[in-house]
DNA sequence: CCAGAATTTGAGCAATCACTCAAGAATCAC
DNA sequence: GTGATTCTTGAGTGATTGCTCAAATTCTGG
């Protein structure tokens, strides 16, 4: 058959993404990627094709990654509100994790230019993707009857989402965890107050 | 004397404050300010040092434009909570105006990498400005009565910038005018919530 | 031990990057 | 006009960019 492969894949795709997501994608160049990767450019092309299709790939990953973090903070809620609050919580504890503490959406989302347009509709479907698994969460909360029957689950979910983006973009720029903990802790809060009594 | 400037240096820093927004920092090449700004190399480089140091004087007219922009909101309002809310409800209709929707500091502080210190201070610097502009209308707001005695300003600061980072970053995501608005009234409405019956 | 397939290597490609500087052009006082 | 001063020009700098590809390497089946 053939030689195997030195590298796992799923490996390499980790620490790409921990590179691009402290960096950012333009900031990041290949002579970066190949110290991090211990891959030499002829190897990484072969592996991923371009600098942007591996970007791509990895940005699918931190999206996957978030998806299974905010399942995992559903589950462990007594109610979906609470589960919302949870997930809310645990963000405002980054940086213990992460390369960065804003969201890598956001990051990319701000840095690609309006021509690039094929980043730009892979970033907004991730979004969306996030964002209707809060509208689910809100809706699934309505038919549960702790969300009253006015409420607007899509609403609140774009609502919800444009708070966490704010709430981790200030993360950046604050070095206090404690402050940040604060703010999440507020949209929590916020969250759960919307529960009927 | 000498000869006259071509160019008026007011006019030259807006046209790069155009571009760079749009575009970002990395993403913009000399070339493309060449041919926004009508200067070549070396003008440009007369007039202004350094790529940095053009887009660093950039980042500072950004954030007296904006900081007159919030005094504008502030003095067209009754009261001061009523001002913060104006100064919000007109971020919620950006995109008719700058060339991104989103804050140009929240860009730079994305993009910025850790090891820029430089650009990272200045940002900062820029941000904690704005935040204690809020702080005092805030703190103004309780003197004046609209806040209760309990309601800590410099918290409240920090949460009306979170939040409006969070509205114009997503207001970069979508297309939807009529959402961002939304959005915008959505946050206005909670600040003058605060006030005393 | 070998033929062949799969993978890795790294020198090197054209293009672009931020930037420089000697020369030319424009405007002043006289 | 003339000389002095300032500004603009744009070809060209070395470094770096994303990327290629022929050769070397490492594996497998027979």
């Amino acid at each position: 058959m053939a030689r195997q492969a030195r590298h796992d894949r799923h490996e390499v795709l980790a620490k790409a993404l921990e590179l691009f997501w402290s960096k950012g994608y333009h900031a990041t160049s290949l002579k970066d990627l190949e110290l991090a990767l211990d891959m030499r450019p002829g190897s990484i092309y072969a592996a991923f094709g371009s600098k942007e299709a591996l970007f791509s790939e990895t940005l699918a990953l931190y999206a996957e990654t978030s998806r299974a973090q905010f399942v995992e903070a559903m589950e462990a809620g007594p109610s979906r509100l609470a589960g919302l609050a949870n997930h809310v919580r645990r963000l405002g504890c980054v940086g213990e994790t992460g390369p960065s503490r804003a969201c890598m959406l956001v990051k990319t989302l701000l840095e690609t230019p309006d021509d690039d347009a094929t980043l730009r509709a892979q970033t907004e479907t991730l979004m969306r993707g996030m964002e209707e698994m809060f509208a689910r969460a809100f809706r699934e909360a309505q038919a549960r009857g702790e969300l009253g029957s006015e409420a607007d689950p899509q609403h609140l979910a774009s609502r919800l989402q444009a708070e966490i983006f704010g709430l981790r973009a200030y993360a950046q720029r604050t070095d206090s965890r404690e402050k940040v903990a604060q703010l999440a802790e507020d949209i929590a809060r916020d969250v759960e107050a919307r529960a009927l009594a």
